[in-house]
RNA sequence: UGGGGCGUCGCCAAGUGGUUAAGGCACCGGGUUUUGAUCCCGGCAUCGGAGGUUCGAAUCCUCCCGCCCCAGCCA
């Protein structure tokens, strides 16, 4: 990449940070960035720092920064040394704000916020000088102290950067570097009554903490001139550069901060951990391993172009995953009771089975097999007519294979007083556990199932895509309004194998011929969120 | 409109003068399979447009078209 050129010679050592500011979660947007500064500084064996950008205490939140630090240790990344604040270095940001007052590079300004935006100009017009402009540096002086001191009311003054009020970049319209708010910060308290802008404080920051390669989104691409001024017009001990390449954006779902505090707050979702939210904390309580998500953020190009990645790119690395990490275990999820008519009342069997088909290291687990077991409703069908191709399953008066078990025979169905089917009759073909069919045996496939008497009860959650729209964000309407009302269903009473009665939120399971699950964190009784389904090619 | 950035298969993308224009996702065929999964094999673009330079261009030049970002005392 880039830094290839700069590996040879301008840098000596690659020394990275990731930045949030903790106003909310990180999503998967911010594992791209995470996965992109982590892995370049480990690329060259640097370091990457994890930073807190606190300059804002309006909108941040302690809450948030415990969050990023759990979710960044989650996706196994280390970062150098403590955790860093912007807000460890107010002191230092101001003594400089103080020296370019000093140097005539700087002036407290007392327009408003919308005389400032008249003198602004336009994207063509120039603007014009603010009136303080050339105020006496001892002036400036001695009212920033005043702003700091909480003397001056909110918005009545800011701190200015004197650069050109016709600059053709508008962030070079002598920018405001310090504005007041007093209002208490999470780390600092009531010291202070001013905080720096971002653009006053990021580049200062990088400095500080000895960055070298400065890496963030697109849109700081104009802000770069002004990274660039303040590193040249301060004496800071390092000049950090700045490097910009494309957010990653996912189609069916949106990825800003504002948008997804807005479904928090606005409980179309439980909460920043709802599985359905694009956030870490979502993804991990899905089922998402951090390892999956690594693997996706490393299939992404670090470019600059803004393009929007395809779910379904996503989601192939998350079976990927799964499917050569997760255990096996069955799961029936919509009980239909069957009996075995050749098959002892008070038999009982154990079959020891892997716990994954290419994967010895996984332990095994045992199946208990009776009387009387749970297929699914879907795996039954009334319509013998319908060809071995078409429907590999079970049908009356013909063979199926119980995974892992015997081949069965469906014989007759039973019906309550409603005419529903409650149950099958059925039988075994013996000796067929762990060997092929018999001759004149042709199972029409293999289906799984569950002991009747010897598994557990749980619920299982299903999801769907939170919008219905490839591009919430695209168009006249509200996102909110593309919400799919559809993306949860919840269903009860679906039995799974004994083995995981006791199952733990993180570990992760297929459950055969459905998809891959995980017990969920946030219940106390056995509930298991569908992390994704397995891919399905079977055209109806 | 001023400034900045970007346009290669449905999607994400390699590629910076000579390649049959990588790869992944998706999709479509076929094979294996006690998961309609996995796995395996095969198929799938002339590079935003128009000119030009050159023996030769996605790669260089010109013009045009389109998309994104910047006018917060947000980051």
């Amino acid at each position: 990449m880039i830094n290839h050129d700069l590996e040879s010679g301008l840098v000596n050592r690659v020394i990275t940070r990731f930045p949030p500011e903790p106003n909310g979660y990180l999503h998967i947007g911010h594992a791209k960035s995470i996965c992109v500064n982590f892995g370049l500084a480990e690329q060259y064996a640097g370091a990457c720092n994890l930073r807190f950008d606190d300059t804002n205490p309006e909108k941040e939140d302690e809450e948030y920064v415990n969050a990023i630090i759990e979710d960044v240790r989650w996706l196994g990344f280390e970062w150098q040394g403590d955790v860093c604040y912007a807000s460890d270095y107010f002191d230092q940001l101001y003594s400089w704000a103080q020296y370019l007052i000093n140097e005539c590079k700087a002036y407290v300004c007392e327009l408003n916020a919308e005389d400032m935006r008249d003198y602004r100009g336009t994207l063509t017009e120039p603007g014009k000088n603010s009136p303080y402009r050339e105020r006496p540096a001892t002036e400036s002086l001695r009212l920033l102290e005043e702003m700091k001191s909480g003397q001056i009311e909110e918005g009545r003054m800011t701190l200015r950067a004197k650069i050109d009020m016709a600059s053709p970049n508008i962030n070079m319209r002598d920018p405001v570097m310090y504005r007041i708010k007093k209002m208490a910060h999470q780390r600092t308290g009531d010291l202070w009554n001013i905080y720096p802008s971002y653009d006053f404080a990021h580049g200062q920051e990088d400095a500080i903490e000895g960055i070298s390669h400065s890496i963030c989104t697109l849109e700081f691409a104009a802000n770069r001139p002004l990274y660039d001024w303040f590193i040249a017009n301060l004496p800071v001990p390092s000049e950090p550069r700045q490097y910009e390449f494309g957010r990653l954006n996912l189609n069916y779902t949106v990825t800003s901060k504002r948008k997804l505090k807005q479904l928090v707050d606005e409980n179309y979702v439980e909460g920043w951990d709802d599985p359905r939210m694009p956030t870490i904390s979502g993804l991990r309580r899905r089922g998402v391993s951090p390892r999956a998500i690594r693997s996706f953020c490393d299939s992404l190009a670090v470019a600059k172009t803004d393009g929007v990645v395809d779910m379904a790119q996503f989601e192939h690395f998350i079976r990927d995953d799964l499917n050569t990490n997760a255990s096996r275990a069955m799961c029936v999820i919509n009980p239909l009771l069957v009996t075995l008519s050749n098959y002892a009342a008070d038999k009982t069997e154990r079959f020891i089975v892997p716990g994954h088909p290419n994967r010895d290291d996984l332990p095994e687990r045992t199946l208990p097999f009776g009387h009387q077991l749970y297929i699914d409703r879907n795996d039954f069908s009334e319509d013998t007519s319908l060809s071995r191709k078409k429907f590999k399953r079970l049908v009356i008066g013909d063979y199926v294979r119980l995974r892992s078990a015997y081949i069965i025979r469906a014989d007759k169905v039973v019906r309550d007083a409603a005419g529903e089917i409650i149950e099958i009759v059925g039988s075994i073909v013996e000796d067929t556990v762990g060997k092929d069919a018999p001759e004149g045996i042709r199972p029409r496939g293999v289906i799984h199932w569950v002991s009747a008497t010897d598994s557990a009860d749980c619920t299982v959650k299903l999801y769907d895509r939170l919008f219905n729209k490839a591009a919430p964000d695209a168009g006249e309407q509200s996102f909110l309004e593309h919400i799919n009302p559809n993306s949860l269903t919840v269903i009860e009473g679906c039995m799974v194998e004994q083995g995981l009665a006791n199952a733990s939120a993180g570990d992760h399971y297929q459950f055969e011929r459905e998809g891959y699950f995980t017990r969920d964190s946030q219940s106390d009784s056995l509930v298991f969120n569908c992390t994704i389904g397995l891919r399905d090619t079977w055209k109806t």
